[in-house]
DNA sequence: TTGTGTTTTATTGCCTCC
DNA sequence: GGAGGCAATAAAACACAA
């Protein structure tokens, strides 16, 4: 048979009262024995002699799951086979339906939920006595209260986290905005001083770059520089075979062939030395003939995929698609 | 009034713990 | 093995727009 569950007036069916053929099922000699008969003499003799309320029976099946075990419906305990049971379940069908609880009953349970979501048993007796309900009842409010927490909570930590992964993505774009910006400021003032140094006459690209080509010829026969020559991203070259006080004071000795390979890293370090205080104008003028000489040289020696000429625009020999970290030449 | 979406109450089956 | 918890689900109750 089909277990109804607890049973609740109020349904169009069913005006919550009994019917007689209902009541005379239940209290007949042929209702279950061994789960009913026991009770219903004593505990309901006066209820069932007049006309019980839906809500008096139901309370008294109620308290019957619960005494009886309590973990499922009424008409669980009877046989599954028996064809008494099968009438009574169709009557109990008809009424099968649930009733919602009072605003201070749910009022009442909310506030107990706040003190502890968990329901012991001599709590669940308290609650259900305090709001006539059936300690089944309250369980199974508390449960769906803990499922509906559950949510609320898991919607909580989703929303946090989502708000966290916004803040981050947004700052991750402003950084890329920046280091945009900063690239094409270095961009441009390169380009200036390429164009102030040729009107000065200050420079010679053809006498650089002859220059530039001796130095890169000597540095090949070098087994140390010819490892910097390579495409081994410079700052690693740098760390590994020399500290960086040593290599930064040799970057600008261009007298030294030793040391002309390495010069693009602590040419991105002079940069950004640059940007943070004024330069003089013996500064300015060394550093753009640094750059300058540095660019020509590296132009020769970088990579044939990653040329470095006036015409173009890419890394100290770093692929271009390495944007995370490179410096434009021209 | 009615159709539809949401909330609430309750059941079922499975799992863990004692 | 019984008690209780939880996830999934059913179904009644409710809210609300058309």
């Amino acid at each position: 048979m089909m277990a109804p569950g607890i049973l609740y007036g109020g349904a169009s069916n069913f005006d919550g009262v009994f019917t007689q053929k209902q009541r005379d099922v239940f209290s007949s000699s042929t209702a279950p024995k061994g789960h009913l008969g026991s009770l219903f003499a004593p505990a309901c003799s006066s209820n069932f002699l007049g006309s019980p309320s839906c809500v008096e029976w139901i309370q008294f099946y109620g308290q019957f799951c619960d005494v009886n075990g309590g973990k499922r419906s009424f008409f669980d305990s009877f046989d599954q086979d028996d064809n008494e049971a099968d009438e009574l379940g169709e009557y109990f069908h008809q009424a099968e339906k649930k009733r919602r609880l009072t605003d201070n009953q749910v009022q009442f349970l909310e506030k107990s939920f706040g003190e502890e979501n968990k329901l012991e048993p001599e709590r669940k007796v308290q609650l259900a006595k305090e709001l006539g309900l059936q300690p089944r009842q309250i369980a199974i409010w508390f449960q769906n209260r803990r499922a509906r927490w559950k949510t609320k909570q898991l919607e909580k930590d989703y929303d946090e986290l989502r708000n966290r992964y916004d803040t981050l993505k947004s700052n991750y774009n402003n950084l890329l905005k920046e280091n945009e910006d900063l690239r094409t400021e270095v961009f441009h003032l390169t380009d200036k001083l390429f164009v102030k140094e040729k009107g000065n006459g200050q420079l010679d690209l053809r006498d650089e770059n002859k220059h530039s080509d001796a130095l890169a010829k000597e540095t090949v026969a070098d087994p140390i520089s010819r490892v910097e020559m390579s495409n081994v991203p410079a700052l690693v070259v740098k760390h590994q075979q020399e500290d960086l006080s040593s290599a930064k004071s040799d970057v600008f000795d261009s007298e030294s062939p030793r040391y002309t390979g390495r010069v693009h890293s602590s040419v991105i370090d002079r940069v950004f030395e640059t940007e943070q205080s004024d330069l003089s104008q013996d500064d300015d003028e060394n550093f753009s003939k640094t750059m300058l000489s540095t660019a020509n040289l590296l132009g020769k020696a970088a990579d044939d995929d990653y040329p470095a000429t006036p015409s173009n625009m890419s890394y100290f020999g770093f692929p271009v698609e390495d944007q995370g970290f490179g410096f434009w030449t021209y």
